[in-house]
DNA sequence: ATGTCGGAATTATTCCGA
């Protein structure tokens, strides 16, 4: 069974790429990450057609999150528990046998923003969401953009990027607290030392020279690790496909056994 | 060069968020 996570940056205007990249690597489930469209503009027939059923979290504009999946999909949650008002930003939904959750977390914008002590708080909700729901041996996983790197190895600043938005105590502390909840981060337990981004800022030409941070991640629980054969980030579809401009993201894909 | 995108508000241009 293949897993996925990827934001999109826009779901309208990536369309005919998502389906390009659903066609290719035909994953099983796929949590997808700003979606920035409402539930009602969502283009099921489009994922129908490549055999997907979509449940979808979304708003106007901005953030919104779904599960794709070829597998039964039974929606479980929409919206994380007393953060509603900071946009559509988390689903659940059984998937076959899995337990699967996306998020699209707070990016924060700066650390002496007011949105960043509210990014904390997200996060606070969502350990104690997952501290609360978590059930011994449940196939559960939780993935999405996290909008932080857990360590000096998933910045392109290395350490000295510690302090700066996405690399402060704060978000690790919560990064890690996720963790201690006994959930892996999946590809860092597969590639223990591997320097590899998920995500790379369009300006810049941040892509071409290695600009990169690893902020979107596939969690499992200990049933889930054990089934782990692979983790990769699938970084050639944050490349230009058939003309199509890529998102700013790279999908991160999981093979189960 | 904080250099690019996507979306919305308004009508090809500006803003906002990332």
């Amino acid at each position: 069974m293949r897993i996925a996570t990827w934001n999109v940056n826009g779901l309208r205007a990536r369309l005919d790429f998502v389906r390009f990249w659903l066609d290719d690597r035909r994953p099983d489930v796929v949590g997808f990450q700003e979606l920035k469209l409402e539930d009602d503009g969502f283009p099921h027939e489009a994922f129908n057609e490549l055999g997907y059923r979509v449940e979808t979290y979304g708003q106007k504009s901005w953030n919104g999150v779904a599960i794709a999946s070829r597998l039964p999909l039974a929606v479980e949650r929409r919206g994380l528990p007393g953060q509603e008002e900071f946009g559509a930003r988390l689903i659940t939904a059984r998937a076959g046998d899995l337990l699967f959750t996306t998020v699209y977390c707070p990016n924060g914008k700066d650390v002496d923003h007011a949105d960043f002590p509210r990014k904390l708080g997200w996060f606070d909700a969502l350990v104690a969401l997952v501290a609360a729901e978590s059930r011994e041996g449940e196939l559960a996983v939780l993935c999405g953009d996290f909008n932080i790197a857990p360590q000096p190895l998933d910045s392109w600043l290395g350490d000295k990027g510690d302090g700066r938005i996405f690399h402060t105590d704060g978000e690790r502390q919560r990064f890690q607290a996720l963790l201690d909840c006994g959930l892996h981060d999946l590809y860092r337990a597969r590639h223990p030392d591997e320097r590899a981004f998920s995500w790379w800022d369009y300006r810049g030409g941040a892509f071409h020279r290695g600009h990169g941070l690893r902020i979107d991640m596939v969690l499992g629980s200990p049933a889930v690790l054990a089934r782990t054969a692979d983790v990769w980030i699938d970084r050639d579809y944050r490349k230009k496909k058939e003309g199509l401009t890529a998102s700013d993201h790279a999908p991160v894909i999981v093979e189960l056994e």
